[in-house]
DNA sequence: GGGTAAACGTACTGTAGGTACGTACATACC
DNA sequence: GGTATGTACGTACCTACAGTACGTTTACCC
């Protein structure tokens, strides 16, 4: 029994909640840090300086603080890939600039994405579909709105969106674990494969 | 505690084992395909006729047991797609064969493909990539030879390999949950997408 | 100042992974 | 043909963790 120095049931003096929402969720975020994605609840609890009930009146049970998490990633990753084709023209260089992003967001994140990526928990795998919705769903705005305006079918967008969601997940986590690859590197390769590397004619 | 009617311990008499681990393997399946990706040991130990003590015997713990399913579930569309594209020419509707050969083989696999991406266990995310190797392995031996059979560097099929299952993984799990889309429309999509969609010009 | 509701911690339950150990059978050796 | 040893089981347990019921302390309102 885990047992938080320094406090006693009962409410807190000053009106005030002794930790909110987004607190427990940085606390929850430096305790996947430290301790890996196989983190227990009362561990991040007691990272928060609270008890595990705190935890479900704040934020609920694993699976939807995993949901928290992964939005919180999702927004960076989001966040990261915009500021960085922002003004670019549509090409291949702003999709290897979207790759990298996308990979070096990942990496400076590395833990939490391992977390939200499969390290979590006892869940059904509709779990890991809702978590990559979280950075689907813009992505498939864009996407969608791209093939409109240059006059094609824009019912891909959903499918290319958890393709490429799906491409970059598995990639950024054989990268993260098991290659000497640069960023850069990786995504040019990517990129290429993405702009049609299948088709390449044999050289003459 | 869990019982297995009609036997009692001690070693079987006739110097047999009760199962084999292919047997075991098989009634982890039939488990799987009946009660989802969140079985215990000990049911799918019931299944087989046994103990949880013989499973660790034969197969080991339960990241082992998803390796060894894992494995199976690779075996089966690797000879899927082998023999769905065997004697194709190289090109985009070998593509769509290889696509759909893969997402009919999984959704002949449901169950077993939800167990293997994700569903199972309190696993470090090390596994996922040990699990998506298995089907990583001969796609990047192909795609190595590939490229350098057409005079280009086979140093991008590792990288390839990831992205491709990556992007397979993910987009299967998206259409056996929440997609009325057929194999054979998903697979064209995504090959539109791989056979240069992103660069495509716009219409004039 | 008393009553009510809020915000905690304590302590419990249930379940599942993993393991120590006892038991029954086979085989080898004398 | 009896005894020792090793093997293949099931039984019963330990431990860790998710999730929850409940008691306790404080704020707030009249």
């Amino acid at each position: 029994m885990v047992t938080v120095a320094g406090r006693r049931p009962g409410r807190p003096a000053g009106g005030k909640l002794v930790v909110d929402r987004e607190s427990l969720l940085d606390a929850a975020e430096r305790a996947i840090r430290r301790d890996g994605p196989m983190v227990s609840l009362e561990t991040i609890a007691l990272e928060a300086g609270v008890t595990k009930p705190v935890i479900y009146a704040r934020i609920g049970d694993r699976t939807e603080l995993s949901n928290a998490l992964s939005a919180r990633l999702a927004d960076r990753i989001v966040q990261s890939v915009f500021s960085a084709i922002a003004g670019q023209p549509i090409g291949r260089s702003a999709l290897v600039l979207f790759l990298a992003a996308n990979l070096e967001t990942a990496a400076g994140n590395r833990e939490l994405f391992f977390y939200v990526t499969g390290g979590s928990a006892d869940d059904s795998p509709q779990r890991s579909l809702l978590l990559a919705s979280n950075s689907v769903t813009p992505l498939a705005a864009q996407l969608s709105q791209w093939r409109t305006d240059t006059g094609h079918d824009p019912a891909v967008a959903e499918a290319w969106s958890y393709a490429l969601i799906g491409m970059l997940q598995l990639t950024t986590l054989w990268w993260l674990n098991q290659s000497a690859l640069t960023a850069r590197d990786l995504a040019e390769q990517l990129a290429e494969l993405l702009w049609g590397g299948l088709r390449t004619p044999p050289i003459a």
